[in-house]
RNA sequence: CGCGGAGUGGAGCAGUUUGGUAGCUCGUCGGGCUCAUAACCCGAAGGUCGUAGGUUCAAAUCCUGCCUCCGCAA
């Protein structure tokens, strides 16, 4: 089976390497997003999947659109059986879509029809679910909204965070891909139309709803920062400057919210219960652990957190 | 040259403005108390103050170069 692979960060990369390991499918080419420049320094940096595509031997294409007739010609050159498409980050246009037998492959971070969109698993975590998956579907026009063709469901540990479960899915992703290529070969494939109305959309996460707001309630609090984690990280304020939380327990405690209640473990009251932080960073200092960060700063219980004073 | 913060015993910080041989909280080790303890009491060890050079009688502190870490912005 003749294969395009389309995809970008890390959480395809298991998928590609699987594929390049299994004698029965043959990658032509893989596609991914242009190197961009990353970090403080603006280092241009190359996309995981470019990485692990070379270290493979793999040829590399990076176009920066899909919409002109170039990347149509160059697919139809290669004349692919599937294309299989893990975040890759770019919309395939209909033309495209229509060129492989077996048309376009997506592997998608949620059981949908929840969780469309581009931020599905962060999502499934803030919005607290105990439950979430990883669902194979053929791709039409829309955002993630062709057939589905197989899922495989796991449950979100209480305190798993957004990267964590990122990491998890990604490795359940190959065998939901093989399995689901093989039957799409052997033509039995049963394909199953979404229900729109169930649906929802993970819109993409940004910096602005990762401040905490202390008058929600320890559980919601708790998701955010999981879910915001590795990125874009919650953060709240402490002494004017901000202060990301990458890690939290709720706890059983009350009082104002944002009131530091307890040092011992370092604890910070919520709407309706409290949060006992775990590990934080101020601006210009190193992720620590909250007890020798309240240590250093020698907080005093009472004190106030969240604000910008 | 995008803006900014920071490098001080094992950890997190203070001290730098007004140079004068290093302090706090915690940890570690020893001892004590206790039925017992992560609690409490007493004691101890542990620091070329990122690095190179300069100014000075004297530099963690002032000046210059370099390295490293981090927040913002992209």
């Amino acid at each position: 089976m003749n294969i395009v692979f389309m995809g970008t960060p890390d959480f395809a990369v298991p998928s590609l390497k699987a594929l390049a390991a299994d004698e029965r499918f043959s990658v032509k080419a893989v596609f991914t997003q242009p190197d961009k420049p990353v970090g403080r320094k603006r280092i241009l940096t190359p996309p995981d999947v470019k990485v692990c595509a070379e270290e493979l031997g793999l040829t590399v294409f990076q176009p920066d659109s899909l919409k002109n007739g170039d990347a149509e010609e160059l697919i139809s050159t290669l004349a692919p059986d599937v294309i299989v498409v893990i975040a890759y980050g770019k919309i395939l246009p209909k033309s495209i879509l229509g060129i492989p037998k077996y048309g376009c492959v997506n592997i998608h971070g949620s059981i949908l029809p929840k969780l469309r969109g581009a931020a599905p698993i962060q999502r499934a975590v803030i919005e607290g679910e105990k439950i979430t998956g990883i669902t194979a579907m053929k791709m039409d026009v829309g955002l993630d909204t062709g057939d589905m063709i197989d899922v495989i469901k796991t449950e979100i540990a209480p305190d798993e965070t957004a990267g964590e479960l990122f990491d998890r899915l990604a490795d359940m992703a190959p065998e939901l891909l093989i399995k689901t290529l093989i039957t799409l070969e052997n033509g039995d494939a049963v394909c199953t139309k979404q229900n729109d109305e169930a649906s929802t959309y993970a819109k993409p996460l940004t910096k602005e709803e990762a401040q905490i707001d202390w008058n929600k309630n320890a559980e919601d609090i708790h998701n955010k920062v999981r879910g915001m984690n590795p990125w874009p990280t919650a953060f709240t304020y402490y002494k004017g400057k901000k202060l990301k939380i990458f890690k939290s327990k709720p706890a059983e405690k009350s009082g104002r919210p944002g009131e530091i209640i307890s040092l011992d473990p370092p604890t910070a009251a919520c709407g309706n219960g409290a949060l006992e932080l775990i590990s934080v960073q101020l601006e210009g200092k190193k992720q620590m652990s909250a007890e020798d960060f309240f240590r250093g700063q020698r907080t005093q219980i009472g004190e106030m957190i969240g604000l910008y004073e």
